[in-house]
DNA sequence: CACAAGTTTCAATAATTATTGAAACTTGTG
DNA sequence: CACAAGTTTCAATAATTATTGAAACTTGTG
């Protein structure tokens, strides 16, 4: 008898697809694409490393994307690579520790949401103008405005990221009481 | 002579429309349209209320998207509807408090990112499966990890959106001391 | 070096998302 | 109620972004 024959096997597998689906939409709206977010659910409750091979035939994907995504999720540091001796073949893992995960989500959304918002900042608030023009002067608090949240968010994310474990937990209680 | 061609007001409605354009393709990478961020800092930089045939205008887009961007705005809270007597058309003037520009768009974004993934992780997490079972052991321990992460972030994003500037100053240094 | 077994790139295409603009609607006023 | 002055809706279209798949590339091995 196949394994996957008996109920629970199959409502698990059935959970895991649901899971990898439900990543895949969630995505979106996080604003990465489908296939990235369900290569990485797919992973992130696979015990087992996958190949490229494996990820596109259980999430029919072409070769391209599959490669593509698995560079990007490598690149964003939640995947490693599992080198089998004697294979050619690459396999993957995911990280599996959900602060590590947070961490390099954080890290990668910052870089993209951030860091480049606040490269612009710096350069229009550096442009020149006169102060003695009331309406300078408010375009101009309301940039030093946007700049200061900006520095807050940036070193918020920034210590969260560093954040261990306990450090964590213990400044959230703090931060409640 | 016209107001706008002394050097100071020309500059400054230079920096103003390079702020409405990078504002926009900040826009972008937050996921939300480049109309949406560039109607919003124009908005912000400017000390009158615009009507919807001045956003149409000056922004050169049409008023169809100027209508439903407008409405988007005032939903996320970030725009007030400017009424004046005797005068059909409807201005517009943007919330200028960045602290409370900062809580419409946690709520926003809260709202469109994690209130949904919550919703479909406590229906995955409620699938029934053999506690027996290793792999299924595995995989819910997964989903409560990834369930407890999103908790924590819902509560602090919702306790952020309720500071005080006072609270948050506060809070903030005490967590970097 | 030739070949096998893989990976990566990238132009073409598909899918998605944003925008237009005209028609339908709303609201206040003579 | 007819009209003027606006707003909203929504099907068609444009723009953007993701995906495919074949060709180019890489790497290890006899």
């Amino acid at each position: 008898m196949n394994p996957n024959d008996n109920p629970a096997t199959t409502s698990l597998a059935e959970a895991k697809a649901q899971f990898v689906h439900l990543w895949g939409v969630s995505g979106s709206s996080w604003g990465v694409s489908k296939t990235l977010a369900q290569v990485h659910a797919l992973l992130l409750v696979s015990p087992a490393a996958l190949s490229t091979e494996d990820l596109m035939e259980q999430l029919t994907i072409s070769r391209g994307n599959a490669s593509m995504t698995v560079r990007e999720l490598l690149d964003w540091g939640l995947l490693y690579k599992e080198l089998r001796p004697g294979e050619r073949r690459e396999y993957f893992v995911a990280e599996k520790d959900m602060l590590q995960v947070t961490r390099c989500i954080i890290r990668a959304r910052k870089r993209r949401e951030l860091d480049q918002m606040k490269r612009t900042l710096d350069q229009l608030a550096a442009l020149p103008g006169d102060p003695a023009d009331a309406d300078y002067r408010a375009f101009h608090a309301a940039l030093t405005d946007i700049q200061q949240l900006a520095t807050v968010s940036d070193k918020l994310l920034t210590r969260l990221m560093q954040a261990e474990k306990s450090w964590f937990w213990d400044k959230f209680l703090k931060m409640f009481m």
